[in-house]
DNA sequence: GGCGACCTACCAAGTGGTAGGTAGAGTCGG
DNA sequence: CCGACTCTACCTACCACTTGGTAGGTCGCC
């Protein structure tokens, strides 16, 4: 792997326990295994491997969402498993949703950050409302309404778990939500 | 005001909006109109301003909901007003629950701290559960889960409509989790 | 006189970022 | 084939600034 990826990854990984604030080019530089000013070489400033990093972050997002409906054709499936995407982030070592902490970190944060990591959410949203519509039983503004009903409640149930570092909270509490009819069509 | 509490409530409102490690005893200072040095006078440490901040913030809203009690009987009704208690942070400049920064600065906070906070949700959970109750339509078990859900989204909501810097945004969301049946008994 | 509330002046650690240098791999004219 | 050149990928050494925290002093009031 070579020195810009693995940057990339460690920041990545970082941002997730940590958020912005908490990428430390003296750290990273030393999981990397090079000296901190050398990232800048790579990257031109803190804001714009955040950038990077929030890019590829959605862009993995949006291949994985599109390999889960190309695997999966029953909508209500592809639904129902959707929330197995944010589960992944806290069975890596307790991880947040890049969303979640630009919320947190709103004040602070550059605004070429904020665009990519709202690109995230939009392409969840955007995979949500499609799914739901071809389960038609709803008109596409109710999809899009619904869409980010669940986008919300799935970050409220990672954010909730992560604060007690307690993954079958996570669970339980998806499992409400199917209950009371917020993950179905 | 008391400096103590001048200090509390302009930490409070930075706390809410860039979490425990947005707090600067300098800023906060400035805000109270004293030297930064003056404030260990009255909290030792950073981390024991935090820990009175957050011990405050869920004492109040336990006498928030108490209240809300005491003026409304109905479950329903009570049910339907509990998303505004959250709203509130929002109109107040854009600010989160101390819960969801809790979430995202898990891994730095101080224990006390995390204690604090998380007897902020539990204050909320315990209140929904209790209110569900009343409604008498579900075991307690179901009822614990059910305000769980319902803490979750809404915090989640919460999240999502800050970092669009949108209130309309929070205020759908709760319409949708209303039609969807989450915020019912 | 002693105590509460506050101050000035400092320290140490951490952090983003810059200046300027170097080793090695390729490139190219003569 | 060779020396000059250039480019990449790093390095050391530094700076400016922020931040939590400490030492020790001042001042007015009971």
């Amino acid at each position: 792997m070579s020195s810009r990826e693995a940057i990339l990854a460690a920041a990545k990984q970082t941002a997730q326990s940590r958020g912005y604030a908490g990428i430390n080019f003296r750290e990273l530089a030393e999981e990397v295994g090079i000296k901190h000013a050398s990232i800048y070489h790579h990257f031109p400033s803190k804001a714009d491997l955040a950038v990077a990093v929030a890019r590829r972050y959605w862009e993995n997002a949006a291949a994985n969402l599109s390999a889960m409906s190309e695997r999966e054709s029953d909508p209500a499936a592809l639904l129902s498993a959707f929330p197995g995407t944010f589960r992944q982030s806290l069975e890596n070592d307790n991880r947040l949703c890049l969303g979640s902490f630009m919320a947190a970190e709103y004040d602070d944060l550059p605004d070429a950050v904020k665009v990519e990591v709202q690109a995230f959410a939009d392409v969840n949203v955007a995979w949500l409302a499609k799914t739901l519509a071809d389960a038609k039983r709803c008109s596409p503004e109710k999809c899009e309404a619904k869409a980010r009903a669940i986008f919300a409640a799935t970050a409220g149930a990672q954010l909730m778990a992560r604060s007690r570092a307690d993954i079958t909270l996570f669970d339980t509490l998806i499992d409400t939500y199917r209950t009371s009819g917020l993950l179905e069509p």
